[in-house]
DNA sequence: CGTAAGTACAAACAAACGGTTGGAGTTAGG
DNA sequence: CCTAACTCCAACCGTTTGTTTGTACTTACG
């Protein structure tokens, strides 16, 4: 078998998605990394420097282009609130992006590769203004945010869901979610 | 001076407090708990037994009654708008509440003390039924979720807000939570 | 007063852990 | 054969949890 050095580091930046995935910088381990992945410790240092340089390429990779793959169809408050139901649904196919944004926010101080997050955020608060041609960009803002930040928190806060409503449901969480996006497309339509 | 053995043991807490807040479990170090308290190390296995237990000690002490502390005064849905503003600022104002659930969302299995918690829950939504009479148990419910993890995505996600907005602005997202409850709670009235 | 029990601190210690490095050897392709 | 990619392993070295020892001071109680 022919070496594949990308092979090689794409199974170990699945393996760091992973493991940070589940127990943060701080607690994930090295050693875990190199297991999970099958290949060797010492590859983690030649490909990518160290542990920090790992987090911040795993959570690079694993961002992608998020909202890009997400994309606004229509137009009117029921659009909005049919992207908020598709990115619940991309956020929950992929259960590693919003825990790995989230001890992002804990455990460091500032947002890797923050340019070109602003500026998919931005591409993404243009559609929606496209979408409501009425409102302001602020106002497009703060619906993007209480999306994501609701769909987000389905994933990486499931303490608050459990302690709340008990034993929690995906589809019952998403209809609130597709619920409260389309009154705040309404509203923010109606309100200009 | 005499002994306070109650004053150090809250010395210790509050240090765990912060410095848990601030770095989590795995992240959180004794010998800086015992530093920031002024206590020695030793003190902390004598009170609390190890670092587990005394993250545990720490959540429950902090998490106190917050729902409690922020009662839903009139009825109707500015009512309830008025308890999302006024959680919002208990939460501003306890900085190491939502960092502290956050971490334990995603650090631990199973939320600590569970059933108080699901009790002091329970009242505050049967407190919701109360200012909007017309409403079911499980839309009371989304609704308390949706005020709350809006609440505490402020303190404890901040990248995603500095991504989206660029400098977050607290007054800005306060007015953007309250409105979205109070919309919230309106649609839940007039549906049913 | 005197002594015993409880509280606290300082410091050292043990043992394990964890990131990181280096070296020695192996596999594959040209 | 040569080289690059890779594995295996051991070791380094600082860190961290948790324990222990010794000492000093406080309070309660006889």
């Amino acid at each position: 078998m022919a070496w594949d050095t990308d092979a090689t580091q794409a199974r170990l930046l699945d393996a760091a998605i992973s493991e940070f995935s589940e127990r943060g910088f701080s607690g994930a381990r090295i050693h875990e990394i190199s297991r999970r992945s099958g290949c060797n410790k010492e590859r983690i240092y030649f490909y990518f420097g160290n542990k920090a340089k790992l987090f911040e390429a795993a959570l690079t990779r694993e961002l992608g282009s998020a909202l890009d793959d997400v994309p606004i169809k229509g137009s009117g408050p029921q659009a909005v609130a049919d992207f908020a139901g598709r990115y619940f649904d991309f956020v929950t196919s992929h259960p590693n992006l919003a825990r790995l944004t989230s001890w992002e926010g804990l455990e460091r101080g500032y947002p890797v590769g923050a340019e070109k997050r602003a500026i998919h955020s931005a591409l993404k608060v243009s559609e929606i203004r496209g979408a409501l041609p009425r409102i302001s960009e602020a106002v497009a803002e703060d619906l993007l945010l209480t999306i994501i930040t609701l769909c987000h928190a389905w994933m990486s806060n499931p303490n608050v869901h459990l302690v709340i409503t008990g034993t929690p449901n995906q589809d019952r969480r998403r209809s609130a979610i597709l619920r409260t996006s389309e009154l705040l497309a309404r509203d923010a339509s109606d309100c200009s």
